[in-house]
DNA sequence: TTGTGTTTTTAGACAAGTCTAAAAAAAAGT
DNA sequence: ACTTTTTTTTAGACTTGTCTAAAAACACAA
């Protein structure tokens, strides 16, 4: 079994999800801005995972994960999210604290550990966050329920289920207008000129621009 | 908070466990033995740890934590304990599986985190191999009643609680003749002229030398 | 199709942690 | 006290992953 190391690690998860949301291959810039590295380094790194065979990469075409790099980004993500499920199970932390640990604790190395925690979670089929567990064949059975706020219908009543890119910053912003994970909302309008949306929670009403709003993901109720 | 690398904490717990079996400085070549590296790495790290006042360090006089270093070491060895306790009594793995793991799990960064895994345990005083668990201040409550076959004394029953230096290879010479962990022994005879120890386990008897008996820990009964 | 701007790559540098080989200091033997 | 041996340190090199600055490739608009 091909050992990585953490960074190549980071670097396949951040291929892996980039590639959901994006159709076709995976620029470098883009990876750069995921990374929050330098372009500089996303090419070093790039040649270096198309030597192990775990993503196919040309010169100036951006990259794409092989089957090896895939199910090695499902392993990690399979980690990650077990852990999540523990920290959130049996340690009672927040869905907002765990995220910083689990993204130690899915380096762990030992398949054994995995799978056996997996068997002492009862075999979660989804995460504190709505999304979908790997089961240990890299399969996904559950389809993810959550959706971005911005792709929300006017009167949508929704839970808050976490933010695309938890950068520290954009956390504390959340904090300061008094939105958190779990806070149910009421879709109360769309601008159509600009995409800006309107919810209500709390009772209060608050508005955000579609920039933000597709940083906010929701499960419908 | 100062934040320490793996291969800096690794050290630091070396030296730690170094200290309690020598007394007075630790010597350049214990520590890179311990650390199976060699001496001039040993030197330069040693050069930076003492930079950072985690341990006393003077040229060809060896080195020794001081307080801050010892906490440190502490702090480690609470980590590592604690889940060797999780691996056993939660995930039901083996006494001799989980060191490796446990190696890894020790350097995840959150106080939060290990004082909730404290908490879910019930707050163990001792870890799967009789060892005593630090507790939140650094304090060791229990004193271990680990001692090495080598100290045993003729008639003595005990229990085998591991050995003191896990190289694969030496757990494998155990193994094949046939001495586990949990196995359970009668101290038959000490030969005086060069230290040799008979013991009996499982109705037949063995023959340690003197550096083998050193490198046994067990519990008498 | 040619110029301009953006994206990506190259080249060279740096820090961490390790190594080898050689020098320096300490310890031990006679 | 003078060798010899052992221990420890220095010096220089290598690897991984990062960076900056500059060059090359690409994309698109006039």
């Amino acid at each position: 079994m091909l050992r990585l190391t953490q960074s190549e690690e980071n670097y396949l998860k951040a291929i892996f999800t980039l590639s959901q949301d994006i159709e076709g291959a995976i620029s470098t810039n883009d990876l750069a801005d995921k990374m929050t590295t330098k372009a500089s380094s996303v090419t070093d790194m790039l040649k270096k995972l198309c030597e192990k065979d775990l993503l196919e990469y040309q010169k100036y075409q951006g990259c794409a994960l092989t089957n090896l790099g895939s199910s090695h980004a499902l392993a990690i993500i399979r980690k990650h999210r077990l852990w999540e499920t523990f920290l959130v199970d049996k340690l009672s932390f927040g869905w907002d604290e765990v995220h910083e640990i689990a993204e130690q604790l899915e380096h762990i190395q030992s398949t054994e550990l995995t799978d056996r925690l997996d068997e002492f979670l009862g075999f979660p089929k989804v995460d504190p966050h709505g999304e979908p567990i790997p089961g240990k064949d890299g399969r996904i059975e559950f389809v993810s329920n959550r959706i971005l706020l911005s792709e929300a219908t006017i009167g949508m009543k929704a839970i808050i289920m976490g933010v695309e890119d938890d950068q520290t910053e954009f956390l504390q912003y959340l904090n300061k207008i008094g939105l958190h994970l779990g806070t149910q909302i009421d879709v109360m309008d769309k601008l159509s000129f600009d995409g800006s949306i309107m919810i209500q929670m709390d009772g209060k009403q608050v508005q955000f621009s579609i920039t933000i709003a597709k940083q906010i993901a929701i499960k419908p109720l």
